[in-house]
DNA sequence: CTGAGTACGTGATATCCGTCACAGGGTGGT
DNA sequence: ACCACCCTGTGACGGATATCACGTACTCAG
């Protein structure tokens, strides 16, 4: 197969190495195999953009390689990043179910493998295949519950530099690496972008990361980033 | 049956008024007398919680009589109310359904009438019943869109007036009001909850409603709520 | 009626942080 | 090598709003 953005193209879900962990990958065979003779193998650059927040649903995205930003963005410009999908999440879930507008716009950031299934074909197949619909409902208990997450570190931090803990202390626990004495995690996003995550400016984010380097918290090798105080980043993220 | 709190209690979902434009209610009556005969019917007085985000899910709550407040609370007390659950939505479904503690914080502002379902009956119910299954999807996918929402306001607007404005628009809009000239809704929480609500100060919104009235866009009649200038309010809500 | 409790109204003050402005350092293309 | 362009770092400034403090009005039980 083509290996368009150079990508090496997973063939079939029956043989992903994925399979095991995650949604749609762990189901029955005869379910799979429905899925995949649904589905559209499709591979997309960096900065391709898979929906826009408030399109029509067209269908389901489930990423197989890459990254997504996942964000929503104000008629001035001003944009809020939710998340950022790694492999095996599936994109356009809610809006594909509900039928209302997607809510988010997805773009990916790393050359990405995608599969889409159509939204009729995809509604139909929930209605033949019941576990894969139960796999749905708790896919879409566990973006429910993310959401909520985001709610509260928006809502009821009121400081930036509590978010920023927060944020960082979420990432090193995503690597493994959080029990570890000293964490350690690349930064592969630029502080604008670290900015929209937390709902701040970038110079502001400049400034929370000074401040921590300067109180022997946090420690910078090129991207690298080096937690050497977790307890200290720990009682950041608690109070302000 | 009884009338524990002042409620005129509902005695079958197959004989509920409601059946038509509600989730659970709106099944074949198979499922139907499937769920009949696992829900227990409940009543609870004002002030009850139904459940703490941080628990154990036991199961899922129906709520058919009086309202709900769904909040989650920071460690130092402060509090954000996400919604105010209506009659017809069905309360801890997600965290029942992926098996996560409850997210929120579930508590009756009103008598309220409950069917509650544990947690085991409902996982079975919906293995069994394939409809029923698709139903929690779409009703997740609502609650999904809902946070969605929220995120979107607390993160993106940045001024509480804008906040405010939205959320009066949107109750409006919830009591068919909308449309006229100049809506009218009851309100029927406290500065302290819509302060709550949208994520600032009590002496905030005290401020915002006093300066509202000054520039003839709200007026009020004891409890009553009056949008005198829709359109001014309007463009409040989307910019500062 | 009276006092306690709760909700509302309003001022003074401090602070966090967004915005503007500019400077230095990388990086990639031609 | 050179020039754009983007990312980062930092200062100055102002505005929105949290917080504290207090006074007022309303409700409800006794």
């Amino acid at each position: 197969m083509l290996s368009p953005y150079g990508l090496d193209i997973i063939e079939s879900c029956l043989t992903c190495k994925m399979r095991a962990d995650r949604i749609f990958c762990d189901l029955p065979t005869a379910a799979l195999q429905a899925f995949e003779s649904i589905k559209y193998a499709t591979a997309y650059p960096k900065g391709a953009v898979l929906f826009v927040e408030g399109q029509a649903p067209r269908g389901i995205f489930v990423l197989c390689k890459g990254r997504v930003k996942m964000s929503i963005c104000a008629c001035d410009g001003k944009t809020l990043i939710l998340k950022i999908a790694e492999p095996g999440e599936v994109l356009g879930l809610s809006a594909t179910v509900s039928g209302k507008a997607y809510e988010l716009t997805a773009e990916t950031i790393d050359p990405c493998q995608v599969n889409f299934v159509k939204r009729d074909d995809f509604l139909r197949f929930l209605k033949e295949h019941g576990d894969a619909c139960f796999k749905v409902a708790e896919q879409l208990s566990e973006k429910y519950n993310v959401a909520c997450h985001e709610v509260r570190a928006l809502g009821l931090s009121h400081s930036a530099g509590e978010k920023l803990a927060k944020l960082l202390l979420e990432w090193s626990s995503k690597n493994g690496e959080s029990q570890k004495q000293e964490p350690r995690l690349k930064l592969a996003l630029t502080h604008e972008e670290i900015a929209q995550m937390i709902g701040t400016s970038r110079e502001t984010v400049t400034r929370l990361f000074a401040d921590l380097k300067k109180r022997q918290i946090l420690q910078t090798k090129g991207s690298t980033l080096v937690i050497r105080n977790k307890a200290a980043l720990r009682s950041l993220a608690t109070t302000g």
